[in-house]
DNA sequence: CGATTGCATAACCATATGGTTGAATATATC
DNA sequence: GATATATTCAACCATATGGTTATGCAATCG
């Protein structure tokens, strides 16, 4: 069930830049094809197909080919994983986080 | 209070790479040196420390210089930020989740 | 003082990444 | 069949990344 190493390498890679990351928040909430969602960046098509390819190689896209057509579609499982994996940190940030509530509501006690 | 498009970048990339999840790892249990953090690779020691430096600059860790020693802890804040980035896509996989379960309990309905 | 330790920095190398342009491919349209 | 459209692919370029070894430097040890 945990995910693979490399597979949350090409997760996190793919998730470390603004481009991608804007393109899964369209696909978050519509399916879109390569020229759509190509279309807000003034880089050229062949750039952003490249990406589209990142982000179907980190599981993050899935891809549908109708006639002459790429319809591209959000696949969440590998979001779901980077969050598992985040997750288990979240007691670090949850004990600051308390910490630091703690410290606003009673300064004097620091 | 939302994390700059740059810095999430720079935590996304940060967390691309086996060797600085591990030791983020290690540091979410204890602080650690440089020395330490570099002992289990098999990788030169300033290709180490070039991995910290990296995730220091992502903000996922602090150094503390006490004499010719440097001691790393972790900051869990960008990992809290970066969290919250992928939470909201949460309701997708939820509810992808959610379709699947259905499914296995009643897969002649599909 | 001299030697050793803990670490950064510099120079270098190979490969990856993110962009470009131009050509190829397949499908639609006239 | 000819042309236009949607997209990939190939070649190329600049810069980033991940590694190396060698060097430098401050702090500690003997």
């Amino acid at each position: 069930m945990v995910m693979q190493s490399l597979q949350l390498d090409r997760v996190f890679r793919a998730l470390g830049d603004p481009t991608r990351r804007a393109m899964l928040g369209r696909l978050s909430r519509q399916e879109h094809t390569v020229g759509e969602l190509a279309e807000p960046f003034k880089m050229s098509l062949a750039a952003a197909s490249k990406h589209i390819k990142t982000l179907e190689q980190a599981g993050l896209v899935r891809r549908t080919v109708r006639g002459r057509t790429h319809y591209c579609q959000l696949n969440p499982q590998p979001l779901a994983d980077a969050n598992d994996w985040l997750r288990s940190y979240e007691r670090l940030w949850t004990k600051r986080l308390a910490a630091l509530e703690a410290f606003l509501r009673h300064p004097e006690k620091e």
